[in-house]
Order: structure tokens, then C-alpha cells, then sequence
DNA sequence: TATTAGCACTCCTCTTAGTTGAGTGCTAAC
DNA sequence: GTTAGCACTCAACTAAGAGGAGTGCTAATA
């Protein structure tokens, strides 16, 4: 168990270190207001923190620098998220001004305003699509070997695709397949629309329609490779503003991973509540090991889910992007849940 | 005029400053298959061609590397395109190969391949969605105050827009109004809908639909700030592989720079035809001023245009890239236009 | 007259050595 | 238990020197 003093020393090591990236001594420390001891004794309990793994030095004779474990310490024991003031609340609140209507509108200009707040990087997952379900399923042709399927959820979100058309497909084929497709589809999730269309409407149609087997193919293929959570950046680049990414291999690794769906899916833990904080190598991806991503999740109307996650080095000023994501994930909420129906 | 010893000279200092990126010497050229006179007779023209303006030193005592003047030249009079093989070719080809029906798939896989192949970054521009016209325009109500307008184009691209309902509105207002719009902007491209809107449809739903007023409005300005072109990025880090790219700064303010739209809208020639080439500041762009950027354009279906543009450091592999530009755009264009109708 | 060999000169790049200063750990005094 | 004092370490900076790639000029050559 740490003492009094070496919590107090612990935290403004911590602090000095995040604010200035600059390996912290103890004369440094020293001159703070709340602490009363001397170097010596500073470094006395230095070395102590160091044998007990929460500080390291970067050579024989440096300062110190919080390790991973000290930095876990740090959010787990001494973080009171704060650090924010009016200003940075009314530039969030400034996201619902203009009243506007769509999620996706919000969303993105979220990511804008907290990459500007944090200088970090940040990521926000919009709502589940597959988990909307149908609100209505249409049909535009488009010539005779081409058409569009159009697909509206209980959200307001549109899916659609364009596929061919089987030959000597009529009109009243298609009202028919229209008619028997909204008459099964509707309430239907979009996970599971294809799983229905092949058990269910498959056997429906064929007694109605000339080739409802070509015609249901090309449809399930079309469904099957849904869009995903939409994925909304912020600040891609403000990372390069940190001096731990002055390393061009580093920047590129994890500029490259942002381009990778599945990579940037994996960042989020959509089943854990609260605020969550992986510290460098917490992080499953290598690619992140000198980074720390904070994640949490909002909700949009009653059974939606978005998440948030921001990217910065493990020396993140932790205090303040807690602080910005909890006013953050409360503002998204209830804006989403106000004004949403089914 | 240069001489042919000078062309050739020219050339070779081209060639072998784009393949190995370091100033090139009198010594290095002279043993040339292609070179027939010694190293002192080269640094004599070099010396003519550096007076000229086609080379620069980077100091006194430096080999020499193109002037912006040199690459114009040539770009101009020295480039036969070419340095692409049969799997080049074949990995083009391979865009086309899973019959994908959707413009926007192909586009982005040719982004994807683009950059692979020239391991620059290439963007490409979709369809100009302004100039599609409506080929159907439906409203699905969500709730009592909220709706989706749809509008599909003659080229299955689909526009949506939320928007919230006039209060006590019912039903067949709504289907009158769908009516009444079908009947009048079927065949108005997207970029005329709000003025005809204004103009023409107001008044006639007025006679027939309560507060068609309010609704007219929430479409206007619903439709008002549509899309522009989608543009595709590929290759977006392949900048970080070029030694003059080693800058952080230079690569950060040109990531951003591909960031905002209208600045990369802005990097596009749409009405010049053939292969535009520009060689570092002849970009309007201050950002560009160690780049290049060669762009050509491509037709989708009968009136529609997309556009591709790769951005390479000044001392960009141009031979190939034209090359390969040129095998793009005809083999887009065929694509587009081979299945493609009203 | 056009080309080329030879040579002095330039200047970048790399290495080495020396200096400075921030910081530590240890010991002894308070 | 705390702190002043001091020897020690090591990164960061600076200066000097060696090496080498390349040039421009001059004089010899075909």
C-alpha cells in the first residue's frame, strides 16, 4: 500500500509529466505549491515508486516517467475528472444549436468539436444500422434490366442498392414482389432480413412471381454485406501536434489502422458501460502500444447504441478527456432520445 | 533550343533522379548504357542546362535535380508514357471482374488498386449527383412529426433527407403531395429541384395541401445543400514512403488539406480533357508546392463525369503514372457506359 | 573545333572528443 | 525521519577533423 506522500508524489509526477512530456525530477517537483519536502526526499520515495513498477527512467541519471502500471494507478486511484471549464461545456452544447434533425449530422460535427477540445484524435460509431428494422421495402426500376431496392427503417436510416433485373420482369411482377416483400419484411431487423428472405419469402414468391429465384438471389446478396456502424472522424491528424508521434512510422501505423474498419471496430467494447481507458499495450492492437483510447457509449433513442473513443498518447491528460466524454455521452443521449420515435 | 546531346542528357537526369531521388552526377550519368561521352563533356551541358533553368544544384558542389522548368519540359517533350507490363494491366482488369453493378464499388476499388500500383495516393471523384435527374420521389412518414423524402435518380443514386411533419397532417395530404411532386419534378436534375420547387410546385400544393407552406420550406432547404461528388481516397499514407516526405509538417498540412473538400474539389480540372499534369507551385495550392498532381477525367454513362487525380512528390514516376491514368479512365469509361441507361 | 583527362577546390556527411547541465544515489549531518 | 552535500552518470550540444562525391577550369588530345 502506497503511502500519503508517495500518492501525492505518484500524482504530481503524473501531472508534471502529462502536461510537459519532458522526464520529471525531483527538484522539479519540489517546487509545487502542495508539496513541503525536500529533493531528497522526493528521491528517496522515487525510487521506491520505481522498485514497486510505477515510475521508470529513461537513463541512469533522467527523470522520471510514469509506466503503464503508474499510469493505471493514476486513472484507477487518483483521477478526479475535471479540468473543463464553461467554455469547453458551451462549445458542446453548441453541437444542438441549430436544431438540427439528423443523427448523422450531429454526430459528425460531435467528432469535430471533441478532436478540437481534446487535440486528440477522435472516433464516434453512429447507430447500429442492423439493428433498425424495416419500415418499409421498395422497388424503383430503372430501366429494363435495372433497379433499386430501397429499404427504410423505424430510424429514418435508407438502405439501398441497385441490382439486375432476371429478364421479361414485368411491372405487376414487381408490384406483386413488393407487396409480398413489405407484407414479410416489415419489422424485420437487417441482420436478419436474409435469413427471412430465404426461409420465409423465398417459397412465397415463387408461387406468385416468374423468377423470384434470380430475383431473391440478387436481393440477398445485396443485403447480405450491410454497412456496418457508420464510422466519424475527428482531428485525424492532431496527433501529429504530440512529440511522442514525431516518429513518422508510428503516425503512419495508426493512420493506417483508422482506414481499417474492422481495426477501428475493435477499438470500441460496446458491452462495457461507463468510461473505459486502455493504456497502451491494453490495447490488443500492436499498433497502439504507445497510445491510450478512452471509450464510451451513447445512446440513441430507446434501443440504439453509439460509442466514442479518443486516441492519444499514454501520456493523455486523462482528467480532462473523461471529463469532456461524460458531458459528451450525456449531451448525445438525451438529444437522441428526445426527439426520436418509432 | 537544346541539342539532341542535351535532350538526352535532360532525360537521363530525369529519370535517374526519379528512380533513385538523390542529385545526379556527371560520373553516374556517363555510365549510361545509352551515354556515349565522358563524364567532363556532360558536366559542360549540365553546366549549359543548369543556365538554362532545367537544373538545379542543391549546393556548389552538388550532382544537379530538375527544376520545376526541367520536369515541365519534361513532362512536355521527353515523356513517352509508358513502364507498365501485362500485370499491371491484368490487376486493372481485376476492378471489373466480380460484375459489380454499383458505380460506387468500382470507384472505390479503382482508388484502392490506383495507389497500390503507383504507391502514390490517388482520388478519385464519383458521379456529379447535381446533374442526375429525379426518377422517383416518395415520402415514407416515421411518426406523426417526422418523414423520409427519397429521391431516386435516373442513375439509382438514392438522396434522403429527414425532416419533421407540419402538425395535423395526414395521410393523403401526404399522398397528394407525392403525387403532385412526381408529376412535377420527374426528370429536374437535383441541382434545379429547390428552384423549381419554389417556383412552380409551391403554388400548385398550396391549392391542394394544408401547410404546404412549412413543408415546401423543410424540403427546400432538406435539398438545398445536397452532396456534392463522392470523393474516394486510396493510398492515403503512401506519401509517408517518399523520402521528401520525411517532414512531418509537409505531410500533415497535405492530409489535411485532403480533408476538406473543397480544397480537394479544387485540385480537379473537370474541363480540360486529356491528362492535366501539375508539376509543384503551378498547384494553386501553397501545400503543394512539393507536389504534383495529375489529373484526368472520366465519363459515367452518357453526361455524367468522374475524375481521378494521384498526388506524388514533384519527382513523381510520370511515365508510368500516365501510362496508367490513360488505361483507367478508358477502361472506367467503357464499364460505365457499357451498362448504364436511362 | 569538339572532346576529354587531370587537378584543385567546395561542401556535405560522418566520426570523434570535449563541455555542459540536469538529474541521480549515497552518506553524513541535523 | 528528513535534508544538505557531493560524486557520479549520461544525454545533448559543440567543435574540429577526415573522407568522399561532385564541380569548374585548364590544358592536352583527336
Amino acid at each position: 500500500m502506497l503511502t500519503n506522500r508517495q500518492l501525492q508524489i505518484l500524482q504530481a509526477i503524473v501531472d508534471d509529466f502529462i502536461m510537459f512530456a519532458q522526464p520529471v525530477g525531483s527538484r522539479q517537483i519540489s517546487k509545487k505549491q502542495e508539496i513541503t519536502f525536500s529533493p531528497a526526499t522526493i528521491r528517496n520515495e522515487m525510487a521506491d515508486l520505481e522498485e514497486l513498477g510505477f515510475l521508470e527512467k529513461t537513463h541512469t541519471s533522467s527523470g522520471r516517467v510514469p509506466s503503464e502500471k503508474g499510469y493505471r494507478f493514476y486513472v484507477d486511484h487518483l483521477l478526479n475528472p475535471q479540468g473543463i471549464n464553461s467554455r469547453d461545456i458551451q462549445q458542446i452544447q453548441s453541437i444542438f444549436n441549430d436544431r438540427l434533425v439528423e443523427v448523422e449530422h450531429i454526430i459528425r460535427k460531435s467528432a469535430n468539436i471533441l478532436s478540437e477540445l481534446t487535440s486528440y484524435t477522435s472516433i464516434l460509431l453512429g447507430p447500429d444500422v442492423q439493428r433498425h428494422r424495416v419500415k418499409r421495402f421498395s422497388i424503383v426500376p430503372l430501366s429494363s434490366d435495372s433497379a433499386v431496392a430501397i429499404i427504410v427503417t423505424n430510424n429514418g436510416h435508407v438502405e439501398n442498392r441497385m441490382f439486375s433485373l432476371p429478364p421479361n420482369f414485368t411491372a405487376s411482377d414487381l408490384e406483386k414482389m413488393v407487396n409480398i416483400l413489405n407484407e414479410r419484411l416489415v419489422g424485420v431487423s437487417l441482420e436478419d432480413i436474409h435469413k427471412k428472405l430465404e426461409a420465409e419469402v423465398l417459397t412465397v414468391l415463387q408461387q406468385h412471381v416468374r423468377s423470384a429465384d434470380d430475383f431473391i438471389h440478387a436481393l440477398v446478396t445485396a443485403t447480405m454485406h450491410n454497412s456496418e456502424s457508420k464510422i466519424f472522424y475527428g482531428g485525424k491528424t492532431n496527433m501529429f501536434n504530440q512529440p511522442e508521434f514525431h516518429d513518422l512510422n508510428k503516425v503512419r501505423m495508426i493512420l493506417d489502422l483508422m482506414e481499417t474498419t474492422s481495426q477501428v471496430q475493435s477499438l470500441f467494447h460496446p458491452n462495457e458501460s461507463g468510461i473505459q481507458i486502455r493504456i497502451g499495450s491494453e490495447n490488443k492492437q500492436l499498433e497502439m502500444e504507445n497510445c491510450s483510447v478512452i471509450t464510451t457509449t451513447y445512446s440513441i433513442g430507446e434501443d440504439q447504441q453509439g460509442a466514442i473513443a479518443i486516441i492519444g498518447p499514454t501520456r493523455m491528460d486523462y482528467k480532462r478527456v473523461v471529463a469532456l466524454l461524460d458531458v459528451m455521452r450525456m449531451d448525445l443521449t438525451q438529444a437522441f432520445t428526445k426527439n426520436r420515435s418509432d
